[in-house]
DNA sequence: AGCAGCATGTAACGAGTTACATGATTCG
DNA sequence: CGAATCATGTAACTCGTTACATGCTGCT
């Protein structure tokens, strides 16, 4: 009985809403969704167009062409009632279980078979990468708090949401890093 | 210069390495790989099955007929030297960067369009789902502590891989479960 | 009587990535 | 002078899910 499908092609898929999701807060181009969507729902642009091609199709949203001169052009976005509405009534429904593939915990599940030396470099080689992650989430904390010290108390705003995520984005982070530091002493205790 | 491409079909995608490195520990069928994938590279029967006939054409694994009575007879699965040794070169790569995809994100991001009460029963659901996973977890730290004093301590050990990567997953259950009720409070708060 | 578990597989489809095509500007 | 950024898109591919097919045992 759900109407997944909408006029106007297939069903709508979970990049489908995360677009809309940042649609919601401000109308941008193809180009612009796929840096946004890196934290929420990472894809490539050759996916990202074609879908916002069917979106508008559907009425969820609609294009403004905007020409340039010495870039290309351009086509920006805006979410559409309907598509709002779509959004909105897809919140309402309990989330699909989170799927993560990450080729470092299969690489740590053999490392037994490996010696200290591969173990360790591949765990600095996280330590650094996860430091990078937990730099950037606090620095984009501090600015929210700054520059948004009252929206992000009030669940009502875009701030406020924002604020949350890049919250537990940073407690996880943090997490990961504290652990790669606490097996690499295990590495370094047992070679000695 | 790197032969992805062993004798026998196509690539070797990171699902091979996971059923590989699970291999390593057990033979099994690919029934039973099914579940033990779920913690590390999480993947249907549909996709597994195929996969394991691609992998004894390349020669990684050989397949023992086994038949049972009042059971569907079944095929086990041994890794092979080059199996092994496939694994081994692949381990000291730099892993990929990691993929989450995770609809209960895009929900949060949009759930100041919505009203508190339907935040709420999102963030509960979540909170109940990961206690249990991380009671789970727990489970797991608790017998692998009292059944292998020893291994896990060890880096050179199956036992010591499973502790680490089971002590990473309750730190990040823990603090997905802190989060949510961090943020339930700060909806309750707002309401009163 | 019906459902879950055991056990293997194929077919069809949707999701996601890589490669290709185009072309101007700006930065090092 | 090459690489990165801006900007949009198509084609070909791999990866992953859902549905289908089969059939016996044990639990509720």
């Amino acid at each position: 009985m759900i109407d997944k499908k909408i006029e106007g092609g297939t069903f709508m898929n979970s990049l489908s809403y995360a677009i809309l999701a940042i649609l919601t807060r401000k109308s941008q181009t193809g180009y612009e969704l796929g840096k946004q969507l890196e934290t929420l729902w990472a894809s490539k642009l050759s996916q990202i167009y074609p879908l916002l091609s069917r979106l508008e199709k559907k009425g969820l949203v609609t294009s403004e062409h905007i020409l340039q001169t010495g870039k290309p052009n351009k086509i920006k976005y805006h979410i559409t009632e309907t598509g709002l509405e779509t959004l909105k009534q897809w919140i309402k429904q309990s989330p699909t279980d989170p799927v993560l593939r990450d080729e470092f915990l299969i690489k740590i599940h053999s490392i037994w078979l490996s010696n200290a030396e591969t173990a360790v470099k591949l765990l600095l080689e996280r330590l650094e990468s996860f430091e990078k992650k937990l730099k950037n989430a606090n620095e984009v904390i501090e600015i929210l708090e700054t520059t948004k010290k009252e929206e992000i108390t009030n669940p009502q705003t875009d701030a406020f949401c924002s604020f949350i995520l890049y919250k537990r984005r940073k407690k996880i982070v943090e997490e990961e890093v504290e652990w790669c530091r606490w097996v690499l002493e295990m590495f370094n205790g047992s070679s000695k």
